[in-house]
DNA sequence: GTCGTCGTTG
DNA sequence: CAACGACGAC
């Protein structure tokens, strides 16, 4: 099994990219995050078109999480599902298809670390990591766009990013103590020590050729799946192409 | 010598267009109109990749004309250059070349005849009259965008817009009074009777296929160059492809 | 820099 | 319907 995480930052406005992108990459299961369509306008034409199915929940302009996939999932769930505000349904979607779970979470960037969303982000990762625990022993992949940089490896210029949101120290902490314990880092399986990158920043100029990025989009498996793990990797042709994501789709496949 | 018209509605949002038409188009002189574009802004690199020099006079968001040439001009006006208010140097320019003057205008529409506007436009072809009398002995080619649609055969619903300021009577009498005596319009010299529109409101669903437009776009030679005139013609298929300006060229052939 | 929003123009 | 400007987000 084959699953892709891309972040679109609009899914309507990265139909070309999709399609140019999706028949050749042999993709089972698809995490998207920032669809920004709302359930009402999501392009479900266009998805069938290119063989997938889809599974939602969106809002007008911000947030919005879609899981595709060749096969009808088995279960999907919205958010947390915890009883506990907010429920984060536009950023949390989890498919379960027979014993593997992909849970898809667009995690709050937090503005500045002053900012109330930075809380937030932090409480995001908590229950991400609570959830993750409860199912510790099921096969569990865990992608989608963390906004977590985890290491001075995952930022072009770590020494000019300790304020920022994604990169601070209090959250790599946060990350290393709380998250990544229950789940492998599959690139860093796969490619450990590279400096590989899935998010470049459409404000610095040529920013993919001069290789100025972040990880922050992540494939993270717990043990029982991880065992599974074939090949991990970033595909950094979309982010070239016209009309491109800031990010792009990061890849891995599954022994069945 | 092959000269089109073309109001682009953006030249910056019109430049696949161009670059889709122009070099099969075989143009040796083009007058753009509405090119919403600053002279510092002015897309120079994009024309003369297609090569076209250009002389142009525009504002932001609004306005604008420019004239691009396979060869440079010899001469180039901007505005009315009377001394008199307003100068209308982004609705005006002129160019010449050789001995045939090609004078590009893009004529106020006007909004209601009881706005100010509208007075502003008769003024415009007023003066635009008077600058041609005085040259009306030599050879001139008046195009561009000039809002006026001369007879109840160049719009589609003559009835419905007796009040428009591009078809109300007195305006059609000031035009065939004061600017039509001067000038031979050279698309009824050579498709008298025919329904031929330049514009298609992009606001009338599938105006180009219904045949829902206007003729508002010129070509009008002084005597001495339309006895040189070969042909005129609309090309229609521009304003079928993707992202449109709702006006689509007109072009003219003349013999050397 | 490239998204989305809205209100304004033709 | 498709430009524009302004704004907010990342």
């Amino acid at each position: 099994m084959r699953v892709a995480t891309f972040n679109v930052n609009s899914l309507r406005s990265r139909l070309p990219i999709l399609e140019r992108w999706l028949p050749g990459a042999g993709v089972d299961v698809l995490a998207l995050q920032e669809t920004k369509v709302q359930d009402q306008e999501f392009p479900l034409a266009d998805v069938e078109k290119l063989g997938y199915r889809a599974a939602f929940r969106g809002e007008k302009s911000y947030n919005g999480v879609a899981i595709l996939s060749k096969q009808e999932p088995d279960e999907v769930i919205h958010g947390f599902a915890d009883g506990a505000s907010p429920l984060w349904d536009t950023r949390l979607i989890a498919a379960r298809f027979g014993d593997i779970w992909i849970l898809d979470t667009y995690v709050p960037q937090g503005k500045e670390i002053t900012h109330p969303d930075y809380e937030a982000k932090k409480e995001f990762l908590r229950r991400t990591a609570a959830l993750i625990a409860a199912r510790k022993d099921e096969k569990l992949l865990w992608t989608g766009d963390l906004n977590v940089a985890p290491t001075e490896l995952d930022v072009t210029n770590p020494a000019n990013k300790k304020e920022h949101v994604c990169f601070v120290k209090e959250l790599r902490d946060l990350f290393a103590q709380l998250c990544a314990p229950l789940v492998i880092d599959l690139l860093r399986v796969h490619h450990p020590g590279e400096e590989l990158y899935s998010f470049f920043d459409y404000r610095v100029k040529n920013a993919l050729e001069r290789r100025i990025g972040w990880r922050i989009d992540h494939m993270l498996a717990t043990p029982s799946l991880a065992k599974q793990s074939l090949a991990c990797w970033i595909d950094a042709e979309p982010r070239g192409w016209e009309k491109p994501s800031d990010h792009t789709p990061m890849l891995a496949d599954f022994a069945d």
